[in-house]
DNA sequence: CTAACTCCCTGATAGC
DNA sequence: TGCTATCAGGGAGTTA
């Protein structure tokens, strides 16, 4: 579910009611996740530690204490992150609750359980590690067409496969690849290492574009995503391609087109992605 | 090495 | 209505 904007909608929700807050208890359900919970870790390094910092970093949440240990969660296809009064009942496919020091509880729902909850502690040297094989943020300078040029080299990838690969650039998922190439007007199936200087700025551009009208919109809600207070984003009203097969195209009129690359919906123009 | 395939899990929806 | 098959926005591990 959650792309890089979805996260970023969340992160800024969260962030004014986590910063600053005392983490006194850390509740859990009892079921694994993508991998299992260490909750003992989760409660040694979080109880009565001190939220200094909310960042995302790719599809992932950063949660950075006052003892510098690091909670790190990623909600998978199906995960919510919100906060509730702590006497609220828990619903179905709550994993985890962080009772903070105002009554206030952080709940991680996830039905799928394709997401994860990792705690690093203060310095642990696995976390930069982790971090540093992330691809680059879309917008960070690193994120450029030479860098696209030269990740592509060579390859007969399709160039929608390429920018699914967060190891080339973090954050972009199935739904937000297929508009990104349709606004830089480049055919998904094209392979990555043919694709052309000006046409990679193309999606550099594009990338940077459709992710902040993402954000701005609050996100992408198909079926399950909502915001930390329960809303769901607006952006599928502006999405031209995805899931729109055999609708007519925004900009020519033309039949969308679905096909299926390494197992995921694509969905182009013809007409406009020549 | 690259890149596609398979699987983790639940639930919504389509089709019979 | 009720069953079964298919599909879903992610990512890691396996396979070719």
């Amino acid at each position: 579910m959650p792309e890089l904007p979805e996260v970023e909608v969340i992160r800024r929700g969260l962030e004014p009611h986590l910063a600053g807050r005392r983490i006194v208890e850390v509740r859990f359900g009892g079921h694994r996740l993508r991998k299992p919970v260490r909750i003992k870790a989760l409660r040694q390094w979080l109880c009565n530690a001190r939220i200094e910092t909310v960042e995302r970093r790719a599809k992932y949440l950063l949660i950075t204490m006052d003892n510098r240990a690091c909670l790190v969660i990623h909600l998978g296809m199906t995960g919510r992150l919100g906060l509730f009064p702590f006497a609220d009942h828990l619903l179905r496919h709550d994993h985890l609750g962080w009772k903070l020091d105002n009554g206030l509880e952080m709940r991680f729902n996830e039905t799928r359980r394709f997401g994860a909850v990792e705690i690093f502690p203060p310095d642990d040297p696995a976390l930069p590690l982790f971090l540093a094989s992330l691809g680059p943020e879309p917008f960070a300078p690193e994120f450029s067409a030479a860098h696209l040029a030269r990740l592509a080299s060579g390859s007969r990838r399709p160039v929608k496969n390429l920018l699914l690969d967060g190891r080339v650039v973090a954050g972009i998922g199935n739904i937000y690849a297929s508009e990104i190439l349709f606004d830089a007007a480049i055919r998904p199936e094209r392979p990555a290492g043919e694709i052309t200087a000006p046409e990679w700025r193309r999606v550099v551009e594009a990338t940077r574009l459709i992710l902040q009208r993402a954000i701005a919109a609050g996100g992408t809600t198909i079926r399950d995503f909502v915001d930390s207070s329960g809303r769901p984003g607006y952006f599928k009203l502006q999405l031209a391609v995805y899931g729109r097969g055999g609708q007519p195209c925004p900009r020519c009129d033309r039949a969308i087109e679905k096909i299926v690359q390494a197992g995921r919906a694509t969905y182009f123009c013809p007409g406009c992605q020549g």
